[in-house]
DNA sequence: ATCCCAATTGATAGCGCTACCATCGCCCTA
DNA sequence: TAGGGCGATGGTAGCGCTATCAATTGGGAT
């Protein structure tokens, strides 16, 4: 009786939210047993389970992900950090990862990096802060300080969207290199002689058009005639490059552009002077965007899976997290050139 | 000495990261000291101030935010659901309401509903059980059991791109109706004279049409010719929707695009069809996104400030977070048709 | 000197959950 | 019948942090 007597020094605090012990007392069992209900179901009995779904039906109880986390050390969260989500690039990877992830009980945090040194910084306390069971880099060349931090919380890192042969921890990705190589000798093949490119300046754009030009001086060709576009890469900026690249040189008769919608600008612009594509120049674009292949002329286009990228960033992360070694840690998700009307 | 003679029972878990007592004990204060010294710095001596931070420097320390977010029942997490991350209509929205909520120390977990009302249902779960201190609804009607959810978990909540008279809880959007009213006397204003229009199926799109339709009979014009296509909207569907509505009645002198992207099909199918714009059909658009205004012909279409949605979204859920009353707590960021060249 | 108040700092006790170990039957082997 | 092994359940003790209250100090005000 007197038990009960003295007011509890302190009041409760809490969210006041239905909890696990509750859901434990109405089905007639201890907490821990409830727990493992819902976590590990095959350990428990049967009539253990129907009593405590029974309740957490009745009761509406939806667990405390924080609290779990807390105790378990597996907080069944996944940060993602882009450059800017308003960037189309990286969509499809996003949605596939968020999907696969979704799949195995795991939640996205997106971060976005911006364009400041800073800010990444902030954002990555602020990720590892909240002790994610993974880490997704896409398109981003993070600060040695920053790469830093990463290996030091020994979180799992997945790099992706570029090939290096020292990631972090796992990788996947393709080679900007090989796209470069590959574009150019595809366009030589196609007979164009005079090439030029439109590149967005972010690391891997210069990356993959730097393999251009060096493959396109291999071929024995002129050399390349290119403007650099400063991110985001935009219709406008492709409209903008086509007028500076024929200011520059009239002749050139095929333009690689370093995203698809560069390329719809250069398209836009060229039909706009009465220029053919693909008569009097070829246009190829780069991550083959949905509207590609509806453009008129429809667009050629270097074709990357978004979305494989993503389901297989995800993958990693899932078994690395239930303990699998992840073997190997590179994956080449590759390219390819989607031939269309326009190259 | 005989303190630390016996070994503990039972081994210790936890992630053998440093914790804010690893840095108490450097600074030499007590833990909750370091606490506030972090997170009420007004609170504390300069002194203290001084020697914690360099303790936090030397250790690298990350504060554990789930920790944080259990103990103080503020998880500093937002949740925002979109329907599907690849749609570009809602990306200005959740960049910067990323951006906002980052400024106040938020970080944002992203869930894709998808088309699927069972995963919507899951997705409210896992999200509900974050903890989150706000969540927002992007362009999503959820069910009637998820609205109840939503209400019973007592998140706050900030649903966007819409005005209904009863909100869950917030709202930041605008009227579709007026939006399909004004877009009607605006090509009716130009002259037009048989209207059209391509929806796609969501919800909010039939709202806009129906309204077009609605006041296209007002203005005693002939019954508004229409195709309907399945979301996602794209390139291609505007194409297709163009052919469609031609055959139907070659007649049209306008067409009321769901989206910009439609709107780009239609253009671009316009073209290879010889049909000249605006002089034979005005086209109008939705959403401005960034290409529009840099087409040929330039889009003309209504444009909505996503970016704002996000901002003032984030900004009611961190001051809910603060404590403060929101009110109004509905707020109409309205809408403006933008004048360009193809209507 | 006495009291009061504000400014600092600290001790304590959880937040809601799960890892770890212990316990309890029960069946099987010897 | 004793011992061993296994499956199911429970008790305990935190995970790393912060809300709450308590204690201490150092001035003013009286």
């Amino acid at each position: 009786m007197s038990q009960d007597a003295s007011r509890p020094r302190r009041s409760r605090r809490g969210s006041g939210a239905i909890t696990l012990h509750d859901v434990a007392k109405l089905a007639g069992v201890a907490p821990i047993t409830a727990s493992r209900a819902l976590n590990h179901p095959a350990q428990v009995s049967e009539e253990v389970r129907r009593k405590v779904s029974e309740a957490i039906a009745r009761t509406g109880y939806v667990p405390n992900r924080l609290a779990g986390g807390l105790a378990s050390t597996r907080s069944r969260l996944v940060a993602a950090v882009v450059p800017t989500i308003t960037g189309p690039v990286f969509l499809q990877t996003v949605q596939s990862l968020t999907e696969t992830l979704a799949e195995h009980g795991y939640q996205l945090m997106l971060g976005q990096s911006g364009y400041d040194p800073v800010r990444e910084d902030a954002l990555l306390e602020a990720i590892i802060g909240r002790r994610p069971d993974g880490i997704v880099l896409t398109g981003i060349l993070h600060s040695a300080s920053g790469r830093q931090r990463l290996l030091a919380s020994g979180i799992p890192v997945v790099e992706t969207w570029d090939l290096t042969p020292t990631p972090i921890d796992m990788l996947v990705g393709f080679s900007h290199v090989e796209v470069g190589c590959a574009v150019a000798r595809f366009l030589h093949g196609r007979g164009r002689r005079r090439l030029a490119a439109v590149a967005g300046d972010d690391e891997r754009a210069k990356r993959r058009f730097a393999a251009f030009q060096a493959e396109t001086r291999l071929l024995g060709l002129a050399e390349v005639q290119s403007v650099v576009v400063p991110a985001p890469t935009t219709l406008r900026r492709g409209r903008g490059a086509l007028a500076d690249l024929l200011a520059a040189d009239p002749s050139i008769d095929a333009i690689f552009c370093s995203s698809d919608l560069l390329a719809l600008g250069v398209l836009t612009e060229a039909r706009t002077r009465g220029l053919s594509v693909p008569g009097q120049l070829a246009v190829i674009g780069f991550g083959d965007q949905a509207f590609a292949e509806d453009l008129a002329p429809a667009l050629t286009t270097v074709q990357i899976q978004g979305g494989a990228i993503g389901r297989q960033a995800a993958q990693f992360i899932v078994d690395r997290a239930d303990g699998r070694t992840v073997e190997p840690r590179i994956v080449d998700i590759g390219f390819s050139i989607i031939e269309r009307e326009s190259a």
